[in-house]
DNA sequence: TACATATGTAAGCTTCTTGTTACACGAGGA
DNA sequence: TCCTCGTGTAACAAGAAGCTTACATATGTA
């Protein structure tokens, strides 16, 4: 129990914004340098609305981080950059997890629940 | 590169297969012995169709395995439990994985593509 | 026979997700 | 002024995902 992870909700989050084959494209974009949202959409080759999307479901989950930035003749440039994230998936720390769950639960009341 | 680790297709599918709480709340479950289908519904409060429907998810993710038995008293029971399944998710493991992605491509022609 | 347990599955509805097209704004260069 | 390049966002269509209710089957027991 050294690493605690993240909350149960946020790592939900966090594998929804991963299972996705575009998003993984644009994470492994930008794992080779940051970039801004025009030329990465041009460069994985999608409309710059469905990347804009996707990014913002990214940074949502904590795995992206974007910058707005102004190029050297003035335009206005946002940069994206993978953040540090590394995660660890087995079944003990997704029990670990999910005893912070919060989200659907169905009768999610204090009372003490039945064993069986 | 020690671990190749599993195709892009593959971790898609399994990370969006985690990416939910109940199925979360269900791998938790059974990362504490296995269990069968009627019984693991009473235990999370769900419905045996919608719990079947996650764990045939599961099942097609490679989370969990499935087993027809048979009770002391002739009753057929299916028992589920835990892969061993242990993943490692970074921007490197997942730039890795993305080379293998054959889903949602726009143009994935074998033709190489220029570098902006 | 009737009831309890177990299994699976089909139909229908609602909500989320994904993707397109179109629009609006700002700044530099011809 | 007009064009190009950058940004963001709203509106809409199509599909997938999640969930409920209902049905169908099999076996052991009262």
């Amino acid at each position: 129990m050294t690493d605690d992870g993240p909350t149960g909700d946020d790592l939900v989050e966090m594998l929804a914004a991963l299972a996705n084959p575009l998003r993984l494209r644009i994470i492994a974009a930008l794992a080779g340098g940051r970039d801004y949202v025009s030329h990465l959409a041009r460069e994985i080759g999608v409309s710059r609305p469905l990347l804009h999307m996707h990014l913002r479901r990214l940074e949502a989950a904590g795995l992206i981080v974007g910058s707005l930035e102004l190029s050297p003749d003035g335009k206005a440039m946002k940069y994206y950059e993978v953040t540090g994230f590394d995660l660890r998936v087995n079944a003990s720390v997704l029990a670990e997890a999910a005893k912070t769950l919060t989200r659907p639960d169905p009768d999610q009341g204090p009372g003490p629940k039945e064993h069986s």
